[in-house]
DNA sequence: CGGAGGCTTGAGGTTTATCAAATGTGGTGG
DNA sequence: CCACCACATTTGATAAACCTCAAGCCTCCG
């Protein structure tokens, strides 16, 4: 269990973004990968620690979280089946945020020195395992755009375009409707906001027919007036495919 | 000119974070880079292009823009000499935000096909300018973060504090001064506030002893009471040298 | 069936935006 | 050198967006 491992989203996520050989196939699935579960709530990576592996989310959720001194906290990115949560800590020696558990998780964890092994032997496969990471920044510029020019309401609307197009990607959402185990307050954290507005903002989008949003599942009811409202452009996902 | 040209900033940059051998810095100098100079409130890289070649700052202040339909902007990010500044397009075809001269510019252009050979043949070389890509993701968390949980005023003294420090990596600042020829309607863009509201707000730190904001330049009167009241923790900027 | 946590609603307060106008600053042509 | 212009900064007044506190309800789970 700790070699063999099956990571198709992670898989379906590059090669939606790039062609890969079966060489390269080969290398990412032998890893090793080590398989890992997660509670909801559980601290996956440490703020302030300095981690010797990064991780491939295969289930669930999770947030990066920056936590300020009084306590509130920040969640900077959320992460979804497919996605590299933690590329980057094989650059930066020391995690700047943490990453959380939103919902039960499975990971897969794989060690840096592998990784550093592949920018050496498979530099096609290294750049295409860190056009991930630079997603993962395009991302966080749209998540700035919300954050300083729209409104609470355009804002979660902008997010539920992007989380459908992300999970869509990897076959964990499909007819605009999706698995969202995760709290208003959650939300809140992630959007700026307090979890009471982000209740009223969501009654606002529920109210113009937009989107349901109910215990533990979301679907988006007019996609193209939702996409509309929240001015959204899927640009930043970088959804073309393309050899480079 | 179009061949050998003085890159100092980015190799200090880059030196700050990790050690390069001779040999690296020689396939550095070489590049080809190509000079570039620009005006302020030039646009540098169109939001939506798809460019050939990346840049890296020599001189002056670049902001990433993306702009919103009803003309309002967003600047997610600044750069400062040494930056790379859109070494992200090397592996997003489409660019999701422009790149617009805050100042006077010089600027050094380097092809992607030179970017992709690097990393073939200089595989630690490409992860060491990895990692200026990945410092810049982790400057977008730092600015999630204030934007979504701090007040406008420990964002405006979280700024200060980031820029100094980028800026004295190269020698652009020091003695806790630092020339700053940006608007306060620039800065608003940046922190997602109205310029009245920056002007508000500085005067603020003005009042407190904090800083001096004047005509073209920034001066840090009290940087331990600055970092204190914006809870700067300067983790994310990656100074710790260490050999990757 | 009881408790805990999440969702919803209301009232009142704070932060920040918007609009408008006065003042300051640097550059340019006469 | 001065007059003038464009643009940046500053100030005031009002409005909108969002927060905090508080309470009630609903749902799930033991």
């Amino acid at each position: 269990m700790a070699t063999s491992l099956d990571i198709t989203p992670l898989i379906r996520s590059l090669e939606r973004r790039d062609t890969l050989s079966d060489a390269e196939k080969a290398v990412l699935a032998r890893g090793p990968w080590r398989l890992k579960t997660y509670a909801a709530g559980a601290e996956i990576v440490a703020q302030g620690s300095e981690p010797k592996e990064s991780c491939v989310i295969l289930e669930g959720i999770t947030g990066r979280v920056i936590r300020l001194s009084d306590g509130r906290r920040q969640i900077t990115a959320l992460h979804v089946p497919g996605d590299f949560v933690d590329f980057h800590a094989l650059l930066l020696r020391v995690m700047d945020h943490g990453v959380e558990a939103l919902t039960p998780m499975t990971t897969a964890w794989i060690g840096h020195n592998t990784l550093r092994q592949i920018s050496e032997d498979h530099a096609h496969l290294f750049r295409t395992l860190s056009t991930l990471s630079e997603i993962d920044g395009a991302i966080q510029r749209a998540w700035i755009a919300c954050l300083g020019r729209r409104s609470a309401t355009a804002n979660l609307a902008h997010l539920f375009c992007e989380l459908y197009l992300r999970l869509e990607l990897t076959g964990a959402a499909a007819n605009f409707s999706f698995a969202f185990a995760v709290t208003q307050s959650t939300i809140a954290d992630a959007l700026g906001l307090s979890s009471v507005h982000v209740n009223r903002v969501a009654q606002e989008l529920r109210g113009w027919g937009l989107i349901t949003w109910e215990r533990h599942g979301v679907t988006i009811l007019d996609w193209d007036r939702l996409v509309a409202f929240a001015e959204f452009d899927p640009t930043f996902l970088n959804l073309k495919h393309e050899r480079r």
